[in-house]
DNA sequence: GCACCTCGAGTTCA
DNA sequence: CTCGAGGTGC
């Protein structure tokens, strides 16, 4: 084939790039292949010094712009009414079935058909108005005031999602989408070392209306489309025509687009793209509700702002600002001191936050929160609940320093920075570490003593003198009930659980003595090894690293660990006082012909029939081993409500996921 | 020596 | 869940 034919095939084929949005699981042209026809393409267009007027190698043009020039809408670009709650969706719903219903009494003999409804994802970005003449695009801008916005087509071409060429040569037409920037960009990004962009929405705005749009191409911008403003020659009747044209001309067009007849079912849609919501690889803040008629929405019009026919259902923020109002210092149980950020409380996702993690001093320079004090930040809850800050809003904006403790906020010693980490490294003198060990020790995966919690570790620290974990095993029933709020049944009660945990196996044991660097698995390891507490407290270092996942740095842990003459008492003494720590039964044996044995299974989000614990331990005894992150080894992934960037990055990945737990249930029983 | 996987430890609010 | 960092395989 002559390389002017090759390069015209390759650029018709680069510019079906968004087909593989057609549906969710058949990509027709991937990432990947996208690519490498992109560099066939390239080295052709060396080889021939000739350059296809449509060739997507055009994208990125040279020469830094001096600003924006003013684009009008050839229609102008409304606004949607918000419904932030179900009573206001209603609400609409009942004025279009009103006026649907005055409409078809006033015209018998043209009625309307009853309302049905189209749900798409409300995009957390910036929107784009392109406008194509002839098929080719020549004008790409920014929403503006909805009527005039700004010409952005030197930024929009470096979107590969954005077609230079469409099929489609009626006459003119105006496209409107939405350019965001992908989480899973974001992440790179932020991974690669450059200047951390803070937010996927912020960091999309800015690239589009950098001067330079090579800035905007090093963005990797993505785009969605939805809807035809303007369009000479063509005319849709409903809704899923113009999807159909969008598609049909290669535009990158959502997959979560679902068609209703009913109201009810309306908002059982909104309810699941609240639950998808974290799993998505893109921000939304909400969704949008649509009549998916056309001459329905011409008969509903619009008020001064909004069209009647459709709505945006908002959801509650995951990302808002606050002001930093000062930090603290906390001290945990291996003596590790992490700073906490106290901030203006502020609504966020239904909640008000008043606390958000900092992580540790490295988080703190990363963010760069150091002179941050009294400044605006973003704060962001995702489903893991927990909120986070993300950054200055003003990045240029001082405020007061965050001054590093030196000493341990808790006992004064002098604190050691390790990595990222600062530590006190007073082990038996600092009041929060013994009380973090000690509630480690009670604690469900450790020796499992109910109705224990930090709060009681640190009434017996302060009224009993407790002071380490063998000390909960020579409490008596006289000195319980004295304290305040204990009585008669409490005491009673905590005797009891504290009798029990004495029949907790070696693992459980192990873990919850607290080893440095050794946590649940690694101690579940020594103990089917060594089978006897006393053979690993002789271990030797040598001898510990043979053993599987034990290397240099956690073998001299366990070693100077048992080498510690303080810990040799407080064991012997546990011992001696009934507990047991017997070693565990003889491995049982595990299926091998079962749907499970040997896959690598990652369990998400809540289960509901049995709990995420239960469902491991049945996995492990059908042959699967269970690990707890996603990566190119992961077999399968089962996701139960909620999920959330495990099942993003499973989809990412093409790992097989079993969402329905009835059918997790099936597998499971065989 | 690097990339990738996994583990350990710490985290919020109601 | 997320981070840092330990362990291991290439």
């Amino acid at each position: 084939m002559d390389p002017m034919q090759s390069m015209e095939q390759l650029v018709e084929e680069l510019n079906k790039y968004n087909y593989h949005y057609y549906t969710l699981d058949k990509p027709l042209v991937s990432d990947k292949e996208y690519d490498v026809l992109y560099d066939k393409l390239v080295a052709l267009e060396a080889e021939t010094g000739i350059t296809l007027p449509d060739s997507p190698t055009q994208r990125v043009g040279g020469e830094l712009l001096k600003g924006f020039k003013p684009h009008r809408h050839l229609t102008p670009l409304w606004s949607l009414d918000k419904a932030q709650n179900e009573e206001q969706l209603q609400n609409w719903n009942n004025r279009v079935l009103r006026l649907v219903a005055d409409y078809n009494t006033k015209n018998p003999e043209s009625p309307l058909p009853a309302p049905s409804y189209v749900v798409e994802l409300k995009f957390d970005g910036l929107t784009l108005n392109l406008t194509y003449t002839d098929g080719k695009l020549v004008q790409a801008s920014t929403r503006g005031n909805g009527v005039v916005g700004e010409g952005i087509l030197a930024q929009v071409k470096t979107i590969k999602s954005v077609p230079l060429k469409i099929p489609y040569t009626g006459g003119t037409i105006e496209v409107q989408g939405e350019g965001i920037m992908n989480l899973s960009v974001l992440a790179a990004h932020n991974e690669s070392g450059a200047d951390p962009l803070k937010n996927a929405r912020n960091a999309a705005a800015g690239a589009l209306r950098n001067l330079n749009p090579k800035v905007t191409a090093e963005r990797k911008l993505s785009a969605f489309f939805y809807n035809v403003g303007y369009a000479e020659g063509i005319r849709f009747d409903n809704h899923k025509e113009m999807m159909d044209f969008l598609k049909n001309n290669f535009f990158k067009v959502n997959p979560f687009v679902s068609y209703f007849d009913s109201f009810d079912l309306v908002m059982e849609e909104l309810q699941r793209i609240q639950e998808r919501r974290s799993s998505l690889d893109y921000l939304i803040d909400g969704a949008v509700v649509k009549i998916t008629d056309m001459r329905t929405r011409e008969v509903l019009g619009y008020t001064d702002k909004f069209p009647r026919w459709a709505v945006a259902f908002k959801f509650e923020a995951e990302e808002t600002t606050t002001i930093l109002e000062s930090v603290v210092w906390n001290v945990g149980r291996t003596g590790k001191i992490t700073p906490l950020a106290k901030v203006e409380p502020v609504e966020l996702a239904g909640v008000t936050v008043q606390n958000c993690t900092l992580n540790n001093v490295g988080d703190i320079e990363r963010k760069n929160l150091k002179f941050a004090i009294g400044t605006r930040v973003f704060i962001r809850r995702s489903n893991d609940v927990i909120p986070e800050i993300l950054g200055k809003v003003t990045e240029e904006s001082d405020g007061q320093e965050i001054v590093y403790p030196e000493h341990c906020p808790a006992c004064g010693f002098p604190l050691e920075q390790r990595g990222a980490h600062l530590f006190c490294n007073n082990r038996f003198g600092c009041k929060p570490q013994t009380v973090g060990r000690i509630t480690h020790f009670a604690s469900r995966d450790a020796m499992d003593i109910e109705t224990f919690s930090e709060k009681t570790a640190e009434q017996l620290y302060d009224e009993l003198d407790v002071r380490e974990p063998a000390d909960l095993y020579s409490l008596n029933f006289e000195d319980l009930v004295k304290l305040e709020r204990f009585g008669t049944k409490k005491a009673t009660n905590l005797l009891e659980a504290i009798e029990v945990s004495k029949g907790r196996d070696l693992a459980a044991f192990l873990f919850a003595l607290g080893i440095p660097n050794t946590g649940k698995s690694t101690t579940k390891v020594l103990a089917d090894h060594y089978r006897s507490l006393e053979a690993i407290m002789s271990a030797t270092a040598e001898e510990l690293t043979a053993l599987p996942d034990i290397g240099g740095i956690v073998a001299d842990s366990i070693v100077s660990f048992f080498a510690d003459p303080f810990m040799q008492a407080g064991i012997h003494k546990m011992l001696s006082l009934g507990v047991e720590a017997r070693a565990p039964e003889k491995p049982q044996v595990v299926a091998t012909d079962s749907f499970f044995s040997g896959k690598t299974v990652v369990l998400t989000g809540t289960l509901h029939k049995l709990t995420r614990d239960e469902a491991a331990e049945k996995l492990e005894a059908l042959g699967a081993k269970v690990t707890g992150s996603v990566s190119k080894k992961t077999d399968l992934v089962i996701a139960g409500e909620k999920a959330g960037s495990k099942l993003a990055k499973a989809r990412e990945l093409g790992i097989q996921v079993i969402e329905d737990e009835d059918e997790l249930i099936r597998l499971l029983e065989g």
